[in-house]
DNA sequence: TGACTTTGAGAAATCGGTTTCTGTAGCATC
DNA sequence: GATGCTACAGAAACCGATTTCTCAAAGTCA
């Protein structure tokens, strides 16, 4: 493997110019000429280990996700990748699994691995982020919002719930339960007040009960849809707050038959559906979107851009395509 | 950020010995009591930057994959991540797309971050990586087969295709279609042979436009299933090569609304399903189980085992629970 | 006791770049 | 023509660890 040292000799230059012309540094005409010439030549380029040691960061972003296996997380992942490819970055994708502890490990790994910059969609209201903060890496939280004062990017998630439930309501359902995530995640409990915005809006009611809080996965909602069917009084519709979720409650209810007579309602895009109900509706999502623009924001940082942090909400426009019920 | 001389002035020490103590060698009892001490005091813990270019390499696996919104691929990589994890490795993910080129860069960012392993599934026969395996860094292929003679792990996948359509031939059915994916993967290939034994062993015939190679996306196989279903003599049953081929001809026969009359049998588990489907019948596999066995051999290479190439073969074996048809 | 090996810690070299420092050449100004 | 500036290339310091080299102290054996 090349060095910068052998470019240099070949050349009859010092490292220090060949170093010059790579990061486009002015250099003379001819001197800049040669030094291209054998790095041509001997298809030399730099160890990016030894440039992340003296420029005290690398060119990886690290994306740090509570479920890999969710499609949601996974397109994130895939705007961030567009756009950081373009800039020349490489992402790292990390897996929470929604755990702090495990959270706290691969944000301590980007830091100790000088990672340039982090994306998280963050598994409590204060993920452990000070030390990146306080080095200068840029931060940007994406999906759920968290206290500190970092940039953020989340969809306008009450409207969310809102727009969810009217749907149901729309549509002539009166008992609307709510299937949401884990308290500590902002867009469980977010989508949860649009949900309970809709039913007071509509002057209808729910009872404590019909508010229940799962893992976000499909198995959490899967469970607790058996609870709520069997409850006195039973709702006769569900908003599902996430996509798994969604599934969950739709493979729950086709367990039990009644596909065809309960509405559900699902915030975000039912990954590999197969079949369509007619009862099903949902709000779609551009969690690619998100990805775009958190990787942007990243990269803004990187280059110099120094304001105030901002929180960027994307509100999916009424007129976004929406399956009809 | 305390540094490793700092700890060593103030431990009273050089920094060669604290960086004996720190990585397990010999070093006086009382001098290596003083250096832990003083790491916990100054929660000291070492660049990595700095060590890996000092070692040549860097605590890092890179996971290379074809489509990481495949749930197969990402419980691959749960499987890869969880034992790396445990031997103090983070895994980078990277997205290949199935195109070569990308692939390429992604090996090339391996090797020029100087990532201490490589765990790929190729996207062609002959991925480039005789520099990585030049520099003596262990590449394990996953999945797909490679003609390079380098350590790989793949299921039985002719017994896989053969068992697939061995089961609609219990199920009664006689005019067999098998939608795979490109020819450039040796899992299409070889689960399309399995198909054409199957076929040939029960003494039925299928005719070549039954056999069509696709993306192993949704999209391909859902496009595809329209053009076998429109032939003069349509196909009773299909095999699908994927879970995503499978999901595609799923949605397709339910948009014709033939779902309860059209048999499938799905190489793979169905992501995300919420509706039973009775004429579709699977073969489960285990690609964590995959992703565990190909990181434990990274490893293995890693702590210096020289041993010639090992091919691993995993065979799912008959008791694996299917899904009844 | 003296020569010889072993042990182990510190000094210094090293990994491969980037960046500061230094010195010279070229040009402008008075 | 002397002085002052600017431009720019090379030398050297530096990033923060690891590892080789060196040398003193301790242990071994005749």
């Amino acid at each position: 493997m090349a060095r910068m040292i052998d470019v240099a000799r070949e050349a009859g230059v010092s490292a220090a110019t060949v170093s010059r012309v790579l990061n486009g540094k002015p250099v003379r005409q001819d001197l800049a000429e040669a030094v291209h010439r054998v790095v041509q030549e001997l298809g030399y380029s730099p160890d990016r280990t030894a440039r992340s040691l003296r420029r005290r960061h690398s060119a990886v972003l690290a994306l740090i996700l509570p479920d890999i296996e969710n499609p949601f997380f996974t397109a994130v992942a895939r705007g961030v990748e567009d756009i950081a490819e373009q800039a020349g970055y490489s992402v790292v994708i990390c897996n929470s699994d929604d755990l702090p502890d495990k959270e706290s490990r691969y944000i301590q790994v980007a830091e100790l691995e000088n990672m340039a910059g982090l994306i998280i969609a963050p598994t409590n209201s204060e993920p452990s982020i000070d030390r990146l903060i306080a080095k200068g890496r840029p931060v940007v939280m994406i999906d759920r919002t968290v206290k500190q004062n970092v940039d953020q990017v989340t969809f306008d998630n009450v409207d969310l719930g809102f727009r969810a439930t009217q749907a149901l309501i729309e549509r002539g359902c009166r008992r609307i339960a709510c299937v949401t995530g884990p308290v500590s995640a902002s867009t469980a409990r977010d989508r949860a007040t649009g949900w309970r915005a809709a039913i007071a809006d509509a002057g209808l009611d729910a009872p404590p009960d019909y508010l229940t809080h799962q893992s976000f996965r499909v198995e959490g909602a899967h469970q607790v849809i058996a609870q709520l069917l069997d409850l006195a009084a039973p709702p006769d519709a569900v908003v599902a707050a996430n996509n798994l979720s969604g599934v969950g409650v739709l493979k729950a209810i086709t367990e039990r038959g009644i596909e065809n007579d309960f509405c559900v309602s699902v915030i975000g895009d039912l990954p590999f559906v197969t079949t369509l109900l007619p009862k099903v509706t949902n709000v779609p999502l551009n969690p690619r979107g998100l990805g775009v623009i958190a990787a942007r924001m990243v990269l803004e940082r990187l280059t110099g851009l120094d304001l105030p942090p901002r929180l960027v909400v994307l509100r999916e426009t009424a007129s976004s395509p929406t399956r009809a019920l």
